[in-house]
DNA sequence: ATAAGCCACATTGTCGACAATACTATTGAA
DNA sequence: TTCAATAGTATTGTCGACAATGTGGCTTAT
């Protein structure tokens, strides 16, 4: 018999690991809120033990800061943090995009095809609406990544800045504004990507992004020059 | 009185942690051996507890695997590895140079400038050679990537990248193979960074570390048309 | 001789208790 | 009233012991 389970054998301190990360990302933890590890611990039916390993694993993935003998809090990125990850994601994901119209195969591309259509169709008739479209967008993105074939790479952007992404979207309950325009940009990254055309598919994913991190400026502008 | 030592409150943890990972990049501690919890818990006098943690922070290091209830292993970079390592460097590299040309202040490119005449006279009068080359190379990396202002940027590059990078250097016993030729390309980046040209900027800071990245190609192609 | 099963040992995972440190509130004095 | 000192409480850091799992070697049957 194989596993029954095909799920990890999985530790006690991971699965507290992956919960609270969790937790945290669909914001259930409030971001600043600081961290119990009493609390936690009775509430996973865990000792503290477990518990502290997973709250270290979580300062790895920069969820949590921890202070020597005070305790973890939940991060809670402001703009221009937030930028900051934008700066970053713009030229790994470019990077990525890059590497993936060099090593995609025709089947890449059209598991890509079919993962565009997928999302057009549930723009047209979505009207419990912008949930599915976030988590839509997110999809692309790892498939994306994952065809650059560099796997530290996936491991940085999905495994640490997307959760970082996901909870600053919760956070500021920032909705996607324009969910047609990303399909468009989308479909232009494939066409350059089926085309091998390395530099404009590296240019359009790092414009894509670098529209939403010039939104993000806009509103850091805004705070300013109309007070607070 | 202020601190005593501004160092830091130092849990236990956190110093098996520093320690740990100084000994591992040191290579002190083999690469692809694993690490036993008992012998470097009586090693450094602490309990199994606080090691446990500095481990699971090891982890997210990306410095040691870990696999449930069999333990941690060291890793070992092999050159694909290291080649992704170097790609995402040469991104995020070149948007640090280029943010660092569009912020750097005249007093920060005055110590950039005095860095590199640092380098010049120890390259000239150096018989005790490599390590301190090395160093330096790092130091002036660590320099430009700081005065890219983005704090996340630096303490991905710094943070994560760069032990994995010392650790495959120790591993490989690699020795920087052109020191009179990085410093004249060191110079060049003042240059561009001193003129506030971004895009020369970011442009040579690529095509510096892509110089690296295909040497390890070469090195990596030779093996598979040389034998092994 | 090989492979499956079993047993003993070593290592990791977890727990509860204690020590050390930070936080809070009360008290007292200026 | 405000500030400082202090005592008491709550939380984090650390430890040693026990449970659970993996590992290696031995026996045994085919």
């Amino acid at each position: 018999m194989p596993e029954p389970e095909s799920k990890s054998p999985a530790t006690r301190a991971d699965e507290a690991f992956r919960q609270i990360r969790a937790a945290i990302v669909r914001g259930d933890i409030a971001p600043g809120s600081k961290i119990s590890e009493a609390s936690l611990a009775s509430q996973y039916g865990i000792s503290r033990g477990p518990l502290r390993e997973a709250i270290r694993r979580l300062e790895g993935s920069k969820l949590v800061q921890i202070q020597a003998n005070v305790g973890a809090k939940v991060v809670s990125l402001d703009i221009p943090q937030a930028i900051e990850i934008y700066e970053i994601r713009e030229s790994l994901e470019g990077l990525a995009c890059r590497l993936a119209a060099s090593r995609a195969g025709s089947e890449d591309c059209a598991n890509l095809r079919s993962l565009l259509n997928r999302h057009e169709a549930q723009i047209r008739s979505d009207n419990w609406l912008s949930y599915h479209q976030q988590e839509g967008d997110l999809d692309f993105h790892y498939q994306v990544i994952q065809l650059s074939g560099n796997a530290r790479l996936f491991d940085l952007l999905c495994g640490e800045l997307y959760h970082l992404m996901r909870l600053y979207r919760r956070q500021t309950g920032t909705e996607p504004s324009r969910p047609e325009q990303a399909l468009k940009e989308h479909e232009q990254i494939v066409d350059a990507i089926e085309n091998r055309d390395e530099e404009l598919a590296e240019l359009l994913m790092k414009r894509h992004i670098a529209s939403a991190r010039k939104t993000l400026l806009d509103k850091l502008n805004h705070r300013f020059t109309e007070d607070t």
